[in-house]
RNA sequence: GGGGUUGUAGGGUAGCUUGGUCUAUCCUUCGGCGUUCGGGACGCCGAGACCUGAGUUCAAAUCUCAGCAACCCCA
């Protein structure tokens, strides 16, 4: 028995990362990735309703201003090549489809790799006054990027199967800014309650958008101390309205070009909330996405006392159980199946299930039954007339706490440094004291706006520049500095190894 | 972008060098029956695969070429 035990592969998150990862989709049942072509894989049922909670969550926020739309997927050559820099940004990775059974076609068709290309005509035909504006729209569609790096199942696709994209237009600038800060305080809410933990920066000039004005992202720290992109705020102003000739007239009856912002979300939002909470023993999701909530588990045939209808009382305390959270509107699971038991935490556990109850005829004797919560080991009693407020409690304590944890493992990984190091004298063990640092996290120091400071310090610390912290910087810190590379005037970034 | 390795049941392997009585094996794979059931049960019976296509050949899992896919290394 002992035996069989060591021999149950627990999954090393920490060790292994990676292969953590590949593990915990196919185990869970997220993601089947032996479908037979390059960067496309299928999601299970599970997986989907997991991904469904989430963007039912950003679907929320989103229809408080924005309206969804849906357009196609192809998008015609002449107007994806119509903005320069943005097409250079993407000519690379664009899919197209060139014939229409054995005919070929006159214009090719691009799938999307994003939509600007597809919707701003439209705008344009869409938009006439400006009682017309704002404009906010978002859908939630695939899209197909040509991506010659290593794929990913949810992190780098060929097809990104949930990429919801927000577009917006407005009178000014002035506006349009303002939708960016919106938009930052509408993810910052999304990312929240899926206690994912990020830091937001502005993109440096030579990463930004192609064709927009600057772009704000949010990153994420995936367990193997790289950091991820989850979201991107683009701030387009008028360069997109100038090539699709958007305008609307003003009240004073001129024509105007509008102030354009877009910002994106994809399946790397489910990617981190897997890879984040996750464990040794599977995935630990955060009660507001966790398609199953609390599963009950019934200890039927335990004791030699229990005769045959003592199974039954236990079956029909479960069942009672089960039907007040349903009717409380907890999304509950009687597992009833066959398995023993422990089969069934395993299970469950696995599948990241926030919290099991257990009853069994030990339990009933004092009208009560066993909590266990997922993410941490404790145990608890709770009186069956208590259950239902019992789990409610326990959920939002599950979800504060799993949130918490991830904040705090964040904060610990980020490496502050104000020292102009290059400048140094024992510099170059210090650049190897910052390398060793990177490669478990965050590194906040200062460097100067200029492409070059920057490229150099990306190969002298194996790390990309995240950008600059915008909205929050820390309390008594300092944020201007020498620039690390070149000792000008400089403001603090975040730089990182990264996905 | 360049180079290398690999592709056998749901998963993991062996077989390939030297073509033929090549199918086989293991598992937290699947199904049936029975005994079990408070942390991954056990027994018996059964099921299931040679990546795709072309070529060589009397004969291909095995050799050749192409495609598709995966992994690793270098840029």
């Amino acid at each position: 028995m002992q035996q069989k035990t060591e021999t149950k592969m627990v999954l090393q998150k920490e060790d292994n990362f990676s292969e953590w990862y590949s593990e915990i989709l196919k185990r869970a049942e997220i993601l089947d990735i032996r479908y037979p072509v390059k960067g496309v894989y299928v999601w299970y049922p599970y997986g989907y309703k997991i991904r469904n909670l989430v963007y039912g969550i950003l679907r929320s926020l989103l229809d408080n201003e924005h309206e969804e739309v849906q357009f196609p997927l192809f998008i015609p050559k002449d107007e994806l090549m119509k903005e320069k820099e943005h097409i250079k940004g993407f000519e690379d990775e664009v899919f197209w489809v060139t014939k229409g059974g054995s005919t070929e076609l006159d214009i090719p068709l691009a799938l999307r790799p994003t939509s600007e290309t597809a919707i701003y005509p439209v705008f344009k035909v869409w938009i006439r006054s400006h009682r017309d504006l704002p404009l906010r729209i978002y859908q939630i569609v695939n899209a197909f990027r040509y991506e010659t790096k290593h794929t990913r199942p949810l992190i780098r696709l060929r097809e990104i199967t949930s990429f919801k994209e927000a577009h917006t237009a407005h009178v000014s600038r002035a506006d349009a800014e303002e939708q960016v800060k919106k938009a930052v305080a509408l993810y910052k809410s999304f990312f929240d309650q899926l206690a994912i933990p990020y830091v937001i920066t502005q993109r440096p000039e030579w990463d930004k958008f192609p064709g927009a004005v600057y772009s704000i992202a949010f990153d994420t720290l995936m367990p193997d101390g790289r950091t991820m992109q989850i979201g991107t705020i683009h701030l387009l102003g008028e360069s997109f309205a100038r090539t699709f000739d958007i305008k609307y007239e003003d009240k004073d009856g001129s024509l105007k070009f509008v102030n354009q912002t877009c910002y994106g979300i994809s399946e790397r939002c489910v990617a981190s909330v897997i890879a984040i909470h996750g464990d040794d023993h599977g995935l630990v999701l955060p009660p507001k996405v966790a398609p199953v909530q609390v599963v009950i588990v019934p200890i039927v045939f335990s004791s030699k006392e229990e005769s045959n209808n003592g199974g039954t009382s236990v079956e029909k305390a479960c069942v009672a159980v089960y039907d007040e959270l349903k009717r409380a509107g907890i999304r509950a699971f009687l597992d009833n199946s066959e398995d023993r038991p422990g089969a069934k935490y395993y299970r469950w556990e696995m599948k990241g299930v926030p919290l099991r109850i257990e009853i069994g005829p030990r339990d009933l004797k004092t009208n009560s039954c066993e909590f266990v919560r997922r993410d941490n080991p404790k145990k608890m009693h709770v009186p069956l007339n208590e259950v239902v407020l019992e789990v409610k409690r326990t959920l939002e304590e599950i979800q504060v706490s799993i949130h918490e944890e991830a904040k705090e493992a964040l904060r610990n990984t980020i490496y502050h440094t104000d020292e102009n190091i290059k400048g140094a004298e024992n510099s170059e063990e210090k650049m190897a004291e910052l390398r060793r640092k990177a490669e478990r996290g965050i590194i906040s120091l200062f460097l100067c706006d200029s492409e070059r400071c920057g490229q150099e310090l990306e190969e002298l610390l194996g790390v990309s520049v995240l950008g600059k912290e915008v909205y929050e910087t820390e309390e008594g810190e300092r944020s201007e500095g020498e620039c690390m590379i070149c000792s000008r005037k400089a403001k603090r970034v975040y730089v990182a190894r990264t996905y």
